[in-house]
DNA sequence: GTATTAATTAGAATAATTCTAAATATTTCG
DNA sequence: CGAAATATTTAGAATTATTCTAATTAATAC
């Protein structure tokens, strides 16, 4: 697995941009999350992290995901206090927790939802951000019912 | 501070209805929590639990939490990694968290808009549940800084 | 009122994440 | 290019919210 041009491109020009440095640990970390777009969490990065890259440690996964974050090429995905999950899908979107499986799907929120989303805030609010949590049974785990 | 005998009555119903017992720890919490509706964490109630039941200990705490959750007497509430805090509005609702003031307010939900959200959802998915999260600055924040 | 069962308690354990300080890598610039 | 400056990586310790454990205490049933 490396990382297509495009996306150490994209990579480089943002660290570079927030002064920091392009490492092989960074290309690493966000090849493997362009990858596989399964939302793993720390420990799950730091497991597909060593094979590929023996030597990366724990600190080290933590440490390029925060700069990942801050750089805003990925985003922390959270479902009540289980441990944080990364997503490399920077649209608007909400996420479906699947109860059953655990899986956790991308939603796409037409702009109008998000608009009367916004139309709903009292007077005096703004807001610069709506985090979009739906939980229940998705349709692999409907279909494996019957 | 003690219970209305309105909300005793609903937190012994709702005890008993799951075969659990009513007890001096269980009313403070639930009182505490009726009485000041500003979304505090464990912590912070245990805090307050300690004026006026100064032996109470911070397990005690969390298992009664534990037990008014499970009776659907109280919500919590999650804002990325942070401690959970409580609530004891039971209305399908939002909740906006000022960056500014670190306050949570509940934000009403129109039927509209949580019906439009269901249908946004693929076919084949079906939520019990939707978390909605705003973040950014409350009228009160946006009032102080003029 | 005693037996039964559940709840409370203090403190230990756990788990995700952050911090620390030393070693290493990257960039800068002469 | 090669040394100096600076950022990053690393292993392991520290932190923090929460859960677990086992003994004590309280509530309910008979």
């Amino acid at each position: 697995m490396h990382l297509k041009s495009k996306y150490k491109k994209l990579l480089n020009n943002a660290l570079e941009a927030g002064g920091q440095r392009s490492t092989k640990q960074r290309e690493h970390i966000f090849a493997l999350l362009l990858e596989k777009r399964d939302h793993p969490t720390a420990d799950e990065i730091f497991a597909r992290a060593r094979s590929g890259m023996s030597t990366i440690s724990l600190a080290t996964v933590y440490n390029c995901l925060e700069t990942l974050v801050e750089t805003k090429l990925i985003r922390q995905v959270n479902f009540e206090r289980e441990p944080t999950r990364y997503c490399p899908n920077l649209t608007q979107h909400a996420h479906f927790y699947c109860r059953e499986s655990g899986d956790i799907v991308d939603i796409e929120l037409p702009e109008k939802v998000l608009s009367e989303l916004m139309q709903v805030l009292p007077k005096g609010f703004s807001a610069q951000h709506i985090e979009i949590a739906y939980d229940g049974k998705c349709n692999d785990c409907h279909d494996a019912v019957n």
